[in-house]
DNA sequence: GCCGATTTGTCCGTATGTATC
DNA sequence: CGATACATACGGACAAATCGG
């Protein structure tokens, strides 16, 4: 990401993450802003946006641009935005180990085209990892890519950060991403693979992936155990 | 919303929705939809980033904007952006109704402060729902708002819409909604408020909403009965 | 209550860069 | 290589909301 405004947002979400503008208070005005960076008024309005559309402020039209943000309770592992195992687990200060589980190359039938999206047909990997954090396996994820954009993948990288090999080997930029959450109940695999204890539900995250070809390459589907699934999220109107 | 952009931008979402612009398929070029709304470039490259914001399109460097919305399988309640009961239930084509548990003034002592996000010392309204739908009660909504900024409420308001009464009557402008979702342990008060069946967990979201002034006025828990709880997002990388 | 200064919001027109075909 | 299409940035203009004198 090599534009300014992305630069200029960076900097300001830095600044509102360590303290410098803090909750409650107004940033510097558009003017002040725009002599620190040296940019126009358009392109520092479009790192505010974004700036915006992340929770971190809130402008109001004829005061000023105000922060909202502040350092929220943390949970046990939070979940936010576009992140993969690896970002997240060091953001939350946990070391993740992941086991493949499955491996292999599939046809996709009718009955998997309705559950991943995929066309009936499509050449998939399914891939079925286990995540180990704190000591138990609390993560379970279920993922079908199509073969077609994943050339290269290996059971090895699938157990390292698969996103970290498309990025940077493929060269592959993930962009837009599809959730939706919901709670079901735990399968006989689900407490045969992780540690349940007795909960016998789980929180079901489902992450449809399209990257910059507008190409959906991935379906993934993380049973989480519910005690350690949080997930946080940040809606601006009018956007 | 009488911005020109924002309109562009409901247009070309309804034609998505409604299969003008399928799947998969490319929307007509920059120039092409300049010329059919007669804007310029800034405003349309606007209406266009919201959509993509949404999940709706993926703009292509060199190609064009790739239509990646497809009708979802709808599940029993879909919870989605910035959205009201009333908006949610409308959606999903069913009639909710609201009563109202409990409906007091206080005042935010640490715990509560500690909880919701204000400070102590703040003059609360802490309003309790139930909502009740397809003939059980499935969701227990614990709201607080700032009193200061909800004057006028009432049980009565309270069963009917209060976002509807904010926006409306009181002109205010709901913006920014920081969600946290977790899943938490049924309480007996739980228990003794919904129709859990067999259920012992709840899917739990908090919503902390702004107003166009940046005053932080609301905290609202909705504790979902785990069986309709369906929660929908879309991210963007680079946003 | 009015007016002017400040600040954000929207839009226009233009130029240049980058990726695709 | 040129045409097409999206991406970023500049500079200027006016509107709308706020605030203080």
């Amino acid at each position: 990401m090599k534009a300014i405004y992305y630069d200029i947002y960076k900097d300001l979400r830095e600044k509102i993450m360590s303290g410098v503008y803090p909750y409650q208070t107004y940033i510097p005005s558009e003017l002040k802003l725009i002599e620190e960076y040296e940019c126009t008024h358009n392109t520092l309005r479009k790192a505010l946006q974004v700036l915006q559309m992340h929770g971190f402020v809130q402008p109001i039209r004829g005061k000023g641009v105000l922060v909202i943000w502040q350092l929220g309770r943390r949970t046990r592992f939070v979940l936010g935005d576009i992140e993969n195992m690896r970002e997240a687990g060091e953001r939350n200060g946990l070391v993740i180990e992941t086991s493949v589980r499955r491996f292999e190359r599939i046809v996709a039938d009718e009955r998997v085209a309705q559950l991943t999206g995929f066309a009936a047909g499509d050449e998939l990997i399914r891939v079925e990892r286990v995540r180990r954090l704190d000591g138990a396996n609390l993560i379970f994820d279920k993922s079908c890519f199509l073969a077609s954009s994943v050339e290269g993948l290996t059971p090895e990288i699938a157990a390292d950060s698969i996103f970290t090999y498309l990025e940077g080997t493929l060269g592959m930029q993930i962009t837009t991403s599809n959730r939706t959450i919901t709670m079901e109940y735990a399968t006989a695999e689900d407490r045969e693979v992780l540690d349940l204890l007795d909960f016998d539900m789980l929180a079901v995250m489902e992450n449809r992936t399209f990257n910059s070809d507008g190409v959906h390459f991935e379906t993934t589907q993380s049973r989480h155990r519910p005690d350690y699934f949080s997930f946080l999220t940040t809606a601006v109107r009018g956007y």
